[in-house]
DNA sequence: ATTAAAGAAACCAATAATATACCAAAATAC
DNA sequence: GTATTTTGGTATATTATTGGTTTCTTTAAT
């Protein structure tokens, strides 16, 4: 017969699940998890096994168990007030576009159509434009990365990215545009968007990336000068 | 008697319900909740029960409770688009990790305390051993990739990766596991994280990026031989 | 055969959920 | 303006659950 042999379950093994469902979100932060017995009817595992699953994932911090009263979930899987961008870094939020805009300028070379590339010519154009205008620069610069990321026609990564620029909003932000953004730093960074653009036009993805990467160093360093005034 | 019980329920029951019912704009932003004794009865629980429910709710900012007036929504669905990561597909998803955890190994060879590379070792140590439980492997891969990006010290970028790992949680998702994580593919993973785990461990942070590449493209090709099916 | 780990069952004391009643402020009706 | 109703806040007694503990049996690995 084909009969499948439950096999027998660890403690390490519940422990895994249920980890992996308070990372997951399944049990959310200050949840109550369900009672040892019924958990147990769940994993199909004895309550001893679950308990022991339970008292590992105590020391690990992930829960706290209250005696006669339940197990409660003490990690935070997703922070729905997202007072996580309100602190955010000027020096952490850069670490994050350079993870992710060089792979944003290979997804666009592939995806990119000649009408997206046209906008973007003509957002480029109007930047080069407000080289003595560091608020409408500012703004073009949004607009511009926003675009080269819907060019590559994924939502995820599109709404990743409205995440990551909504930061810009902030008061730390906007102190720190008025210091970076002078003339000669502008003309830079416009010479660097049409070497990006230019490498997408021309469709060579790792030319994209990597000029990318060159102009978030730009910006990187004339953010730490900025902040070692 | 075949008179089935209603199983008695817990604040986290209520609590989740009505933090459904916010975010999928069933009750909109300053509307005002149902009275107490009015939602305890068609939640079927007591109004004690629903009182300590609307409690953690307010404590998470999702509802403002007014003496002798009502509870009060203070939450606007409309800004919170999480959606998008219920209907995010695999591929999607894939393009997002490559964009992001190349240079997450990058930061994490630069950051990464002798302490954080020695638990990355212990959950790489469980993973060998799972060659043949999908559903655990899965869960301690998550945990990896999660680590990972918690060794780089970055919020924003932890807050991120976890954006992104929450859609695993979802139906599609797996089901696609199922269907993509053989053993032999299982055990192809592991000697990748291996690899990369080394790499991060020498200090090498270009072959740690390269290698994770190498890692995803594989994941990704097993995910389109999966969906050609 | 020996040993360590998991399963099963029973009991305890503390806690959570229920049910009920009452209060005071606010909203509503008249 | 006044009376009535509605609302969240509070208190209390009762019942159902829950984690903690013990004891013993079963299973798997060596």
């Amino acid at each position: 017969m084909g009969a499948i042999m439950e096999k027998r379950k660890s403690f390490s093994d519940i422990a895994a699940q249920l980890r992996g469902e308070i990372y997951t979100g399944t049990y959310k932060m200050n949840d109550r998890f369900p009672p040892e017995r019924i958990l147990a009817e769940k994993m199909k595992a004895s309550r001893g096994t679950v308990r022991k699953a339970l008292e590992q994932l105590q020391e690990e911090g992930l829960v706290g168990i209250v005696n006669n009263s339940g197990t409660y979930v003490r990690f935070n899987s997703r922070n729905f007030r997202q007072p996580i961008f309100e602190s955010a870094r000027p020096l952490e939020l850069m670490d994050a576009r350079f993870a992710f805009e060089p792979h944003i300028c290979r997804l666009s070379v592939l995806n990119a159509r000649p009408i997206d590339i046209l906008e973007l010519s003509e957002i480029q154009d109007s930047m080069e434009s407000k080289v003595n205008d560091a608020v409408a620069f500012a703004n073009l610069d949004t607009q511009f990365h926003m675009k080269l990321v819907a060019t590559t026609g994924n939502p995820l990564l599109e709404w990743i990215a409205m995440q990551i620029n909504s930061v810009r909003g902030n008061q730390a932000w906007t102190q720190m545009r008025k210091l970076t953004l002078e003339p000669n730093i502008i003309y830079e960074y416009n010479l660097q968007h049409r070497q990006i653009l230019d490498a997408i036009k021309f469709r060579e993805p790792e030319l994209a990336a990597e000029r990318m990467k060159e102009h978030l160093e730009t910006a990187r360093l004339s953010l730490t000068r900025a902040s070692a005034t």
